[in-house]
RNA sequence: GCCAGCGUAGCUCAGCGGUAGAGCAACUGAUUCGUAAUCAGUGGGUCGGAGGUUCGAAUCCUCUCGCUGGCUCCA
């Protein structure tokens, strides 16, 4: 039935080594998961009888199963449910592939009480229907499966949540029963490890270890507090996001965080986007929290004539939106209401585009792999079948977003189809550390607002003619960006993001002098540096500074003071031994100014 | 928004009808110390909020706010 295979580097290794198929001649983790989905059924089916069944896919870490059933599934209950897996593992029960005519097989899933297999059946079923029975336990599935079930060995119930009937939120409400399953013990427990990874990388949690940020009841859910420390990290990446987009020949804008409720209603957004908070009045004037930047940089391009020599115009925003996202999407700083986008709109001339396309992208290689992301994945939607604008206009932006993504050499995905109503569109997915993807840049033409608003400029020959509209945006939006950094670097960030980057122990009170004379000086060099004068041991100090993650710690005693040199501890690596001020002082402005992501002291 | 779970000190958590607790952190004092926790003491809570049941509620019930896992949405 419905199975999708993952991608997750951690499940390459998962290769069947003996395992016979009852009728796939290639055994794969996606097969062995669906069996898994199966088992987990005839368990609950089992131990609760009169639960009917939803479907049970394998997914990209494992698999799941819906169930319709009146009392929710405890943690408990969810290991009685495991432990009679396992049980029923032991049994060692032979799976079978038996076909039969679809109304046979109605009236069997009718007399088990399946009402909702029945509906599926009738919908999806041919003439004859394929069925996978194990013992007493009947599932109206495609297949491929695993011989028996004693084939699956390595496997656990990871957590149950709701999900509705066919992801219609108007059907009825199902529960889910998640899981994972693997060919070895070792790649089942390398995932687990990866999960408990993830955890402690949660920047939920390392955000408040670490006096990054906060969210607070009384200012509301999905709005961001920035602390000082987060700040100082901000402050970094926007002043780089400055100097890349000025380099790059971008002019930066700044527009207001409310407009008229005309402004949306104009750019349609009032009658399409549904993530636009309510709108509120003042003097008799409906106004509207700004969801996109889009119109202002229109209006400001509209504020005058266009001639087609102004063309290309780059301009570039980090403007502040607000949207009105369900309560329960909200996650950490990657989901939220209110969010600064690193925007910007190219208008441009149709000679220029894939001119413009290219010099976007490799804008967006560039910073990512500053910010430490190497690994990337492309992907080009192409047009939806409802869409706006022209088809001549479609096929050529669609060609100049290939050619860009060609002429660079990068390999990438098409999506058939998959763009947005108003244009084609680039994304780009960056891999962390643990080879999780995030989508971060996207670069999607708009035909759509260059309508509505009536776009124009004026060509050599005098006539008006359509810009093309570029919106794009490389980071995404800075709170998710900094979070996504946050999990990657599990805190630990390079120098030049760190938010103290040094730490200045003396020993004794007597070296404290000298301490705030090495500190005055590297903090006139521009370094984030900070005495800790607390009258505790040396350990003490260095252990404070370990956990807070500060990548360089100075140590200065009667030898450092006598000979003006420091002992150097460079974070999570140890100590580096004595330093004179000045080559210490000397490589660290170097690595600052380099945004080295690794450096050897 | 929906389903389920969870909200007790700044943090992690115990207590689950009978006078609110521990560790860490904070603060005060002593210690002047060489690479991940010195010792002692002190303060800190309308137990998320509102209502109800009860002689008595952190504990039971209802509503509400927030968070978590999913669903869904992301023109």
């Amino acid at each position: 039935m419905e199975t999708r295979i993952g991608s997750m580097a951690q499940e390459k290794k998962g290769r069947p080594q003996e395992q016979k198929l009852v009728d796939s001649p290639a055994p794969s983790l996606e097969v062995l998961r669906h069996s898994a989905a199966h088992l987990l059924a005839q368990a609950v089916l089992d131990l609760f009888p009169g639960t009917q069944v939803g479907i049970g896919p394998a997914v990209e870490n494992g698999f799941y199963y819906d169930f319709l059933r009146d009392k929710p599934f405890t943690p408990e209950d969810l290991e009685a449910i495991e432990q009679r897996m396992r049980e029923l593992v032991k049994e060692d029960i032979p799976i079978e592939r038996i076909v039969i005519p679809k109304a046979e097989a109605i009236k069997l899933f009718q007399d088990m009480g399946q009402e909702l297999k029945v509906e599926l059946i009738k919908e999806k079923g041919g003439d004859q229907v394929s069925c996978y029975r194990q013992r007493s336990f009947i599932d109206f599935c495609l297949g491929p499966h695993l011989p028996s079930t004693g084939a699956i060995k390595y496997f656990k119930l990871l957590s149950v949540s709701g999900a509705y009937w066919r992801g219609d939120e108007r059907g009825p409400q199902l529960q889910r029963i998640y899981g994972t399953a693997f060919f070895t013990k070792q790649d089942l427990e390398n995932y687990l490890h990866f999960l408990e990874e993830a955890r402690q990388r949660d920047h939920r949690r390392l955000g408040a270890d670490l006096d990054l940020f906060s969210f607070d009841e009384l200012v509301g859910p999905g709005l961001v507090l920035w602390h000082p420390k987060a700040g100082a990290i901000r402050k970094e990446i926007e002043d780089y996001w400055h100097e890349e987009h000025f380099q790059d020949g971008y002019e930066f804008l700044y527009t207001p965080h409310i407009a008229k409720l005309d402004v949306w209603r104009t750019s349609g957004h009032t009658e399409f986007y549904e993530a636009m908070f309510p709108p509120f009045q003042s003097e008799g004037i409906e106004y509207e929290l700004k969801p996109m930047n889009c119109p202002f940089h229109i209006m400001i391009y509209k504020s005058r004539l266009r001639s087609y020599r102004d063309l290309p115009l780059r301009w570039a925003e980090l403007g502040t939106v607000y949207r009105y996202e369900r309560s329960g999407v909200l996650h950490g700083l990657l989901r939220v209401r209110g969010f600064t986008q690193d925007d910007a709109h190219i208008f441009c001339r149709d000679d220029q585009l894939e001119e413009e396309i290219t010099r976007v992208i490799s804008l967006a290689l560039r910073m990512l792999r500053t910010f430490g992301f190497v690994g990337y994945d492309l992907f080009l939607s192409t047009r939806p079948e409802k869409y706006v604008g022209s088809e001549e206009d479609w096929d050529q932006a669609t060609q100049a977003l290939k050619k860009a993504l060609e002429k660079q050499g990068l390999s990438f995905q098409i999506d058939e189809g998959e763009g947005v109503f108003y244009g084609p569109k680039i994304d780009m997915k960056i891999k962390d550390a643990l080879g999780r993807s995030w989508q971060c840049t996207t670069i999607q033409l708009d035909f759509n607002l260059a309508e509505r608003f009536d776009l124009s400029y004026t060509g050599e020959d005098g006539q008006p003619h359509r810009p093309f509209l570029i919106h794009r945006a490389i980071l995404g939006s800075l709170e998710r960006f900094f979070g996504i950094l946050i999990e990657h670097y599990k805190g630990n960030f390079p120098l030049w993001l760190a938010p103290v980057q040094m730490s200045i122990l003396p020993i004794a009170d007597r070296h404290n002098e000298y301490a705030d004379q090495l500190n005055q000086l590297f903090r006139r060099e521009g370094i984030r540096s900070v005495v800790n004068s607390r009258r505790e041991k040396i350990g003490h100090k260095i252990r404070e500074a370990e956990m807070a993650k500060v990548p360089v710690i100075l140590i200065i005693g009667d030898r450092e003071l006598q000979k003006e040199t420091v002992s150097l501890r460079v974070h999570t690596v140890g100590d580096k031994g004595e330093w004179p001020v000045s080559k210490l002082l000397e490589k660290i402005k170097i690595l600052i100014k380099n945004k080295a992501i690794t450096y050897d002291f």
